[in-house]
DNA sequence: ATGAAAGCGCTAACAT
DNA sequence: ATGTTAGCGCTTTCAT
């Protein structure tokens, strides 16, 4: 039942090569020269006379012929792809569903294919074992490496990064680290945030996010000092990234009139959006009672109602870091660190100064 | 020149092997076996003696050592990686930015994990031939392809279907095509926002949404199917999917009082989120004044306020349903495309009924 | 149970 | 300008 389809064009293979070219060899006698002509005639190398070249280039073209990747690979020792791992270490469920994540990896395609580099993505649960990270940088299979957040593998990436140059990684800076990461003032942040609250008048603060990852902690580190240096109380509700069952948490923070919270710090947009949702429900008014700033920036930042006051994170600029900082490692060069600064969008959800 | 590569890191951390195991033959020397019982004993077969299997084995731990995937995937003709291509056709930025694709993409990449498979991510502008799409089926380094929605290139994907096999694609199924598609049924969904919105009281339509692909065009044909069926007129409001500067249509559309609108059917959870916010502007009740309902179901649906009526695309199914069939194909078997059924999902931008 | 040997399909150094 | 040759590092008969 599986051949069974021959409709349309000639025979039942429609208009195939009678003679099909899959090799170089292959080719090369088809158009009476050898291997390695061919193989310069398509690779466009200058030493090849002009008009074989393009004769060549011109059967390839007809008979669908490319290169074998692998066998070029090999034989280079370049593999012109990178290797993109997104370790999901304290998530329970085992997806990539970060909104903040995939914006990132939708800009680390785009700067990589202007790098001239394919991505291979690996999306990986630590064991751990370093063995996630290592099945990746001991492959063969990549020119190097890009983490997507640090999770709770700071360890392992830091010790694979001893072994393994060619590796960036999204995520926080700890000073004296050898691994090269990219990422946001985090604690800047959160600081902006809370004081953007604080000049427009908030008397108490929340600041809503788990802070099991290091860069929310950071986050809420730099909306405590805010708010303490001017003297203005912040309760921590440890509100889930994401996910349907956050609200009731947030709920029940919003709803308890002893809190009488009037200006809210979220660790990410989503969470922000969860909060000005169970605002709305209480019919409580956004900015008027209660002021919310969000973070990352994300694009349906400008899409809320109110439309979202936000700490914006430079996810494409972060990307295109990313990608420059690997391919100077991977041609043997070096690379710092460095830490993007986040700035304040002010739209619809803070009062106006 | 060539080799100078002295064991590349160690330079500055002493703790490295004093010798760098790289090669199955490097192993085989230290192990004092043959580079072919060091393969089989990586590999875990049987016909290798079980103590000389787990003392090879140990040192390749020792020595971090992993068998060079190219040359694996060069002898055995098998690279363990599938393709996903996205398609830029008739995208103004060149960049991957829709949340859908985005989303499925991180289902596809869960899905694959689950089967083995390595991913490799293609984004790529279409440039009128279909070499952007033959680029990566024709180029030996994936054992199939998944194509991440048809954009304006389904003659080119049905016309390269016909040599290449390993191919899935999510889109539309138009009756008789060839290549493998799973999607949803776009225009049914369309029809089952529609008749929500006039169940419940709705007397006046508007579609919102660019009928540039073919999805939303479908979505439309639905809609204006229900209201035609219904005696209920149906204008459409083509706003852009996403980017900010789609409010100003959606503005004037709304805030004219002679399109008396009061119910809204969105080409897209985005566009809907878009829509609730110029109403909250307006300061028209959702949904007493006018009802909305939106398509995706993205995570972010049940986030908005108040929280989005919409029709469901179930895309975790989607990805797993496209990867099997792959895998099916891969395998040398067949596979049929797949239409998925939507469905509606209420929650609080529609009236009850 | 293991070793020897023959490639997988390509590229590049070395001839000419 | 082109052909010849020697591998890249692995897997897998075929022998033993």
């Amino acid at each position: 039942m599986i051949e069974k389809d021959n409709r349309g064009a000639s025979g039942e293979d429609g208009q195939e090569d009678p003679v099909h070219v899959r090799t170089l060899a292959d080719l090369a006698r088809l158009a009476g020269v050898s291997a390695g002509t061919v193989s310069r005639a398509l690779a466009g190398k200058e030493l090849v006379n002009t008009e074989t070249r393009e004769r060549i280039q011109a059967m390839a073209r007809e008979h669908g012929f490319r290169p074998n990747q692998m066998a070029s690979k090999l034989r280079t020792r370049r593999t012109g792809v990178i290797g993109v791992v997104i370790p999901l270490g304290h998530e329970k469920r085992q997806q990539i569903s970060d909104p903040f994540f995939l914006t990132l990896l939708g800009h680390l395609a785009d700067a990589m294919t202007e790098s001239g580099y394919d991505l291979m993505l690996s999306r990986t649960i630590p064991d751990g074992t370093s063995d996630w990270l290592e099945r990746i940088t001991g492959s063969g299979m990549v020119d190097g490496v890009l983490v997507i957040g640090q999770s709770d593998q700071w360890e392992v990436i830091e010790q694979v990064s001893r072994s393994y140059r060619p590796m960036v990684v999204w995520g926080h800076h700890r000073a004296g680290q050898h691994h090269v990461t990219v990422g946001t003032d985090n604690e800047l942040g959160g600081r902006l945030a809370a004081e953007r609250l604080i000049a427009s008048g908030a008397k108490k603060l929340a600041f809503m996010g788990v802070t099991q990852g290091i860069e929310i902690e950071m986050r809420h580190r730099g909306a405590r000092a805010a708010a303490e240096a001017a003297g203005v109380p912040l309760v921590h509700i440890p509100a889930r990234l994401a996910g349907e069952e956050m609200d009731p948490l947030i709920q029940a923070a919003l709803s308890e009139p002893l809190y009488e919270i009037d200006g809210i710090v979220a660790a990410s947009d989503l969470i922000a959006m969860s909060a000005l949702r169970c605002l709305h429900g209480l019919n409580r008014a956004v900015p008027r009672e209660i002021q919310i700033v969000g973070f990352d920036d994300l694009p349906l930042a400008a899409h809320t109602s109110p439309p979202l006051s936000t700490i914006r994170q430079e996810i494409a600029l972060g990307a295109k870091l990313m990608v420059d900082k690997l391919t100077a490692l991977i041609g043997g060069g070096s690379a710092q660190s460095e830490i993007t600064t986040p700035v304040l969008i002010e739209r619809a959800t803070t009062r106006t100064l």
